[in-house]
This record gives structure tokens, C-alpha cells and sequence, in this order.
DNA sequence: GTCTATATAGGGATAGAC
DNA sequence: GTCTATCCCTATATAGAC
């Protein structure tokens, strides 16, 4: 353990610093807009000096997300309880998560506009990655339903894609302005709304 | 009519050509993924002849935004009558003239989310075009409350926020997966409940 | 009004020394 | 594992001819 020089298993910290500053600066001007040598003078290397470690730019990127995958806060869904669905208990649990570190919400926001042209190499990504939310929190909500926690006319595909929906967009409202709008309350008071639809037994829903 | 050679008013039609080509590509590739040089060459134009029209990179995405600002399809809610509220209608109408043509749609995605930093040109704008936004929807929402059209306790501020939000999100799902996301028929199933929820007397909103 | 030529800066990636 | 040097390409912007 005293025979190597400078070498040896620094190297992984190495990987987990240009991981880290690599997450701030995609998250912050996307994958076009970014430089590597960005990332390596944040940690205080050359831009060679980094590419030892990811060979190219798109492999640094999909490492960030494969990063972000392991390691970030759950969404929403797997906050979720079907047999009870205390949908703003989990909405306001959520937020808290992210309010204090808004760089995983940054980057979901920034990289997934950016995806969505075919060419971005992360946009097959993206669209597995909203086809299979939207499956999952599908899901949830129907073993609401069959708990009986939920209306039993609820179309739950359309609300979980509203859901979800709602989510992105108040979280860009958020991250545009975020003296006015708060993003935990804005959940909060919509989660009260969607709860109180999906459960009140009065209601019909009018198709017109 | 017949004195001047090449110069003149063809340099009006450049302007446009030039506004045309560039709404597509920095709707497709943001402000910072795109190159002057792309823009010129699809108006068959070389880099320096496009700097002619508007000295600066910045200039032309602000001609871009001004230009669509003044050209577009109004938003959702400009299709609201107060006085009816007919929301689903109102955003199958607006679907429909966007579902065509979603270049604009796609410019506000990709720039809305590009612009969340400070530095970015348009953050500005953007903060102020939500803070707008949100206004003049809460607004429309109070006069369908005073008509009686919705009920009274209903907080308009924090749904115009919600469908704000949903409008976003449902048109980031769209542009990613149109094969899986119809924007029109989930803005209207997304209306539709709405709707019920803010004109159904029987309903109360419970705070917990 | 549009061109060519050019200045100047920055990008990603490779070769090879240490 | 990290550096320097370098290649090659692309970017915005300016100068000046036509």
C-alpha cells in the first residue's frame, strides 16, 4: 500500500469529481453548450487530462445520467402508497427533496427539452423514459383503484400523463423564478385539487 | 422602378427569409447549438452577408423572439371567453392550429428550458413572460368567477399556475413521442376534468 | 446587399512525455 | 493518471471589395 507513486485508486476519485462537476455544468447549459474543458478546470485538471477517464463527451454525458439514475431522489411514483395515495404527503415530501439541491431537477429539465430533436443522443432516453413514468404511475394509480381508493371512472392513463405533466411544468416555473413560485405549495395545492377529484364519490365526469 | 440594379427592397425579403430559417433552427437546436452559418445557408446566403440583416447572434434570436411574439397562434388563454369558459374547446382550438405547425411550440420548449440561467439572453423574458402569463390566465379565471361561471372558492392564482404547467408538460411529452402523446386529446381530457372540478357545486376542496 | 478574406477564439480529440 | 503540444474543425465578428 506505500509502493505506488501517484497512481493507483485516485483515479476513482478522479471519476467521481468530473462526475459531480459534470452533473452542475449539463445541467446548467446542456450537453451542446457545454465544454470539457469547463468540467476539468472545475476539478482542476486539462481537458486531456479528463477525457483518461470518459473518451469522449457523449460517454461523460451518458455516464452523468447513468449517475443520476442510481443515485438521485425518487420521483414522485415511488413515493406513492397505492392502498392509501396520499398524493400531496408525497408531492410535498418530494419537494423538500429537491428544493435544497434543484441541480438534479435542472438537469432533467435542460437535457430533456434539449432531447427532443431525434439527433441528441439522449433522446431515445427520454422518450423510454416518459413512456415508462407514465406506465409506472399508470399503474399505481389503477391498484388505487382496485383498492378502492380512487373512483372507479377514473381514465387513469390520461390523469397520470396530466400528472406528470404538471410536475415538469410547475418545476420549470419554479426553476425560471423561484421567488414566486414556490415549488413545494404550488405541488402541494395541486395534489389537494387532484385528490379531491379522484376520490369525491359525487362526481361525474361530464364527457359532453 | 426600373433604376437600381441588385440593391433595394429584396433586402426586406432576406429579412424575412432569414427570421423563417431561424426559427427553425434555434427552435430545433436552442440559441447555443446553433450557428449562424447554418441559418445563412439555408437561405442560401454566406455568414458574413446574414450579419448584414442583424449584427449580432443575440440580435436575431431577439428579431426570432419579436417576430413570434407578434406572428404566433395566441395562447390558450386568448381563446377563453370569461363569460363561458369553455376550456376544452378552447385548447382543441389551440391544439389544433399548433398540431400543424409545432416549430413554435418547439422554439418555446427548447428556449424556455435553455433560458432558466441567469446569463442566458432570453432569461428575462421568460421569467416575465410566465409572470405574465400567469396573470392574465388568473384573471380571466376571476371573471368566470364573478360571472358565476366557476365556483367561488376556487384559488385562480394557483390554478392558472397548474394549467400553465400542464400545457408545458403535456407539450414536451407530445414533442418527444407524437406517435404516443396526442397533444389534442390529452389537453381535452385534461380540460374536461378541469372543468368538472371548478364548476361542480357539489365539490369541496378539502385542505386536510 | 452580398461577397471573400481574415482575425481571433474556442471546441473535441490524439500523440507522446513523464 | 495526468500533462503539454498539437491537429483540425467550427464559431462569431470585422474589413473591405464589388
Amino acid at each position: 500500500m506505500a509502493a505506488e507513486k501517484k497512481t493507483r485508486a485516485n483515479g476513482r476519485a478522479s471519476r467521481r469529481a468530473i462526475l459531480a462537476a459534470a452533473l452542475d455544468v449539463f445541467a446548467e447549459r446542456g450537453y451542446r453548450g457545454t465544454s470539457l474543458s469547463e468540467i476539468a478546470s472545475r476539478v482542476g485538471m486539462t481537458q486531456p487530462g479528463l477525457l483518461h477517464h470518459f473518451s469522449t463527451k457523449e460517454d461523460l454525458l451518458l455516464g452523468v445520467v447513468r449517475e443520476h439514475e442510481e443515485r438521485t431522489t425518487p420521483d414522485v411514483n415511488s413515493h406513492l402508497d397505492p392502498t392509501h395515495l396520499e398524493l400531496r404527503e408525497a408531492m410535498e415530501a418530494w419537494a423538500s427533496l429537491n428544493e435544497r439541491e434543484p441541480v438534479q431537477q435542472l438537469l432533467l429539465t435542460t437535457l430533456s427539452a434539449e432531447a427532443v430533436p431525434d439527433e441528441h443522443p439522449l433522446h431515445e432516453y427520454f422518450v423510454e423514459h416518459y413512456r415508462d413514468y407514465r406506465r409506472r404511475f399508470a399503474a399505481t394509480l389503477r391498484r388505487a383503484q382496485k383498492a378502492g381508493v380512487i373512483r372507479a371512472d377514473v381514465d387513469v392513463a390520461s390523469v397520470a400523463r396530466e400528472i406528470i405533466a404538471t410536475i415538469d411544468g410547475l418545476r420549470l416555473q419554479w426553476l425560471l423564478d423561484p421567488k414566486k413560485v414556490n415549488l413545494k405549495s404550488a405541488l402541494s395545492e395541486y395534489a389537494s385539487r387532484v385528490e379531491a377529484e379522484l376520490t369525491d364519490p359525487q362526481r361525474e365526469l361530464s364527457t359532453r
